[in-house]
DNA sequence: ATAAATGCAAAACTTTTGCACCCGA
DNA sequence: TCGGGTGCAAAAGTTTTGCATTTAT
């Protein structure tokens, strides 16, 4: 909701050491890490780094485009390094949450376009389920307790 | 993550005013309360409920699929007394979130099997914009400032 | 009677923020 | 130098939880 907006031509960003290894950190991984994760990381390369100096450049990474925020009904956010439009898949089961590989379909943002005349600036798919590896665990559990 | 297993046939559920008026709250409205706001409505019928038992009752309504639990990307829940599969819009400027009257596309799920080999359970669409109202306020404001 | 549910308050967690100091351009 | 960025710690905001008590069945 508070956009902050960035005053046409008057703040300058500046390329500081604590952003760079956040982003180096986020681009390295496909685990969709949580901002505490991301803070652990950096901290071996930057031990001294404060956790609200990686918050604020999560946020910053975000509105410039750089990242993206995820949710997944959880109480905290979740950051993807990849900030191309893609879906995810949560395990209900394990936690984890992985890339999906469909393509995006942003016909489904015209439906709703045409139907309710909203502008639709994008849209965010998540799929909950089993991972193959709980799965499996699930079938021999059941198996054992019988 | 944490599933609290209902044991079978063990603990058998109560039904409580506070619980059913909870649910009335949000089988009355189409505006995706927060949990507080639920919480202010309920006092208005019992006053002395407490915060803790409307998130207990929240969760409890959740697991038992009465209702559903929504993010968007905040830090705070939104939760929705319609339980049947539909998709959400939210709009980025007054953060109002709207229903949205598209077919849910199942056949996405089969996809994600497909490709991934994962049991998909249910998916979650939302879609981000600007809504009407805030659409033509943007476009007044165009004007004035020029 | 018995155990699920509540009220109350403290605690837990995640995220934000004020402020003095630091440092990149 | 100048103002954006950082570290630190306190604060804010949401959600959870322990415990004594109430209440539905």
């Amino acid at each position: 909701m508070k956009e902050k907006a960035i005053k046409k031509g008057t703040l300058r960003r500046r390329s500081t050491r604590q952003r760079r290894v956040i982003l180096d950190v986020l681009r390295s991984t496909k685990s969709h890490p949580t901002a505490d994760w991301v803070y652990e990381q950096v901290r071996q390369e930057i031990p001294n780094i404060s956790l609200g100096t990686v918050y604020r450049n999560l946020k910053l990474l975000r509105d410039m485009g750089e990242i993206t925020e995820l949710s997944f009904g959880s109480t905290y956010s979740r950051f993807d390094g990849n900030p191309e439009p893609h879906y995810h898949f949560s395990c209900v089961d394990c936690g984890r949450v992985m890339d999906v590989e469909i393509p995006v379909a942003t016909k489904l943002e015209e439906q709703v376009r045409q139907q309710h005349g909203w502008e639709v600036f994008y849209h965010r798919l998540e799929f909950y389920g089993r991972c193959s590896e709980c799965s499996e665990r699930a079938k021999k559990d059941r198996t054992l307790e019988q």
